[in-house]
This record gives structure tokens, C-alpha cells and sequence, in this order.
DNA sequence: CGACTGTATTGACGGATATCGAAACACCTT
DNA sequence: AAGGTGTTTCGATATCCGTCAATACAGTCG
């Protein structure tokens, strides 16, 4: 997709995605989810292996929510998180390069 | 790689670059250059297409450049910029969802 | 119903970021 | 060397973002 120009309203698109991914807690937090058992983990889960706060985890959740890259559900006293895999895709087609750069390695 | 949690320091490097990526001025940036004859374009080649002011799209520049995303190179009158395909590579890499994701869709 | 646990929202604060105009710097031309 | 064009840096400002403490909400269990 690097091949030609991004349009202003995919770029727009796009960046909000990739500024989902741009905090560390945010990306260990995908990576915890993608990497539990049975593909999806409950806030309880999540709020152990961080410094900061559980308010704090919730709003970072909720990022990454909005940003279409999990979803959630609740079930009775806990909320389950897990990977929406086909956004992650997309992102990382995005960001293959073409398989001939033009500008041959030195 | 989203098949087991990212350590702290690798979060901090991955999101540094995605934070760079997470503007949608940057992405067009970023396939501007990819998407340019050659693989590489001057700085003048990439003004025109937006509505920012040029000292704007050089902070830009110099964002992804720092991200480690794209290379440059003074070449007479102008600058160069062009796509570090490693980065990217491996950015997309990482997005790369396990092919058998444990939560099977509805 | 009332107390308790797990999760989300609110409000506030400090630091980072995007943007601009102005000025500085680099190289080419004459 | 002097002037001109392309690019970067500087200084300032308005906005956004991550974080916390406090509070509200949801569901369970006695």
C-alpha cells in the first residue's frame, strides 16, 4: 500500500490507529491479550504486571478499544479483552514495502 | 511477535516508532517518499501536497528520520529522504497476527 | 437489600506535541 | 564575494496526552 500516495481521509484513518500503538503501556497491554490463554484476558489480568495505576489501565483499554484494535465484553464480574485480528492485518499490509525498493542498497 | 508479551524496553523502542506514524501529516510523508520515482524524494517534492507550512513538513521529517523510519541525504541544492525498509519491516512483522487466533470468530 | 469486588468515568495537573513566523544555515550562480 | 533559493533551527503558543486520586457504576454474595 506504500506503493502510492496516501488520501488525507486514510491517512487520518490510519494514524489514529498507529497513535493507539505509540505508548509502550498500550502495546504491552495488546501483547499481554494476544499472548493469553485462549486469546483474550480480563482487566484482572492486565493491571498486575504495571506501574501505573488501574484507572490508568482502563483508560489505556479503552484507547485501544475506540481505536478498533480490541474488543471487550463483560461477563459477569469480569471484562474480557481480546485482539480484533483483521485491524491489525491492515496495519501490517500497510506497512509492507514493495518488494523492489528503488534505491538498491549501497 | 504478538505471541508473547513485549518486554519494557522493546515497547519503549516499537512505540517510539509507531508514535512517529501516528501523524497523519507523516504517514502521507512517509508514502510520498515510498510512492516517489526512485524511491526517494527532496523536500521539494514534498511540500506542495499539503497545507502546512514547509518549517512544519522539515519537523516532520526530521520526526521520522529520528524514528529511524527514512534516511537522508543532502545532494547539492536539496535533500533526500527515503524509506528504511528494515523499520517498516519490522513494524509489520510484529502486527503479524498467529495464524490460528485462539478466540475462533463468531 | 446491603456490603463487597471489579471496572469505568471524572476532573485536574504536568509534560509533550503540532504549528507558525522569523531567522539561520547550506549550497549554487553569477 | 554577493545574492538567491532550498532547508533547518529557534522561540512562542495552543492543544493534546498520560497519569493519578476520587468517585461512580456493575455484578455477586451474604
Amino acid at each position: 500500500m506504500l506503493r502510492e500516495p496516501l488520501g488525507e481521509e486514510a491517512a487520518a484513518e490510519l494514524s489514529r490507529m498507529f497513535k493507539a500503538l505509540s505508548d509502550p503501556v498500550r502495546l504491552r497491554l495488546l501483547s499481554l491479550i494476544a499472548s493469553h490463554e485462549g486469546g483474550e484476558a480480563c482487566v484482572c489480568d492486565l493491571t498486575g504486571p504495571f506501574d501505573v495505576s488501574q484507572p490508568t489501565i482502563s483508560h489505556h483499554l479503552k484507547v485501544l478499544r475506540e481505536a478498533g484494535l480490541v474488543g471487550s465484553e463483560r461477563r459477569g464480574t469480569w471484562v474480557y479483552y481480546w485482539v480484533l485480528p483483521e485491524a491489525l492485518a491492515k496495519l501490517s499490509a500497510l506497512l509492507q514495502i514493495p518488494a523492489v525498493p528503488a534505491k538498491a542498497p549501497a
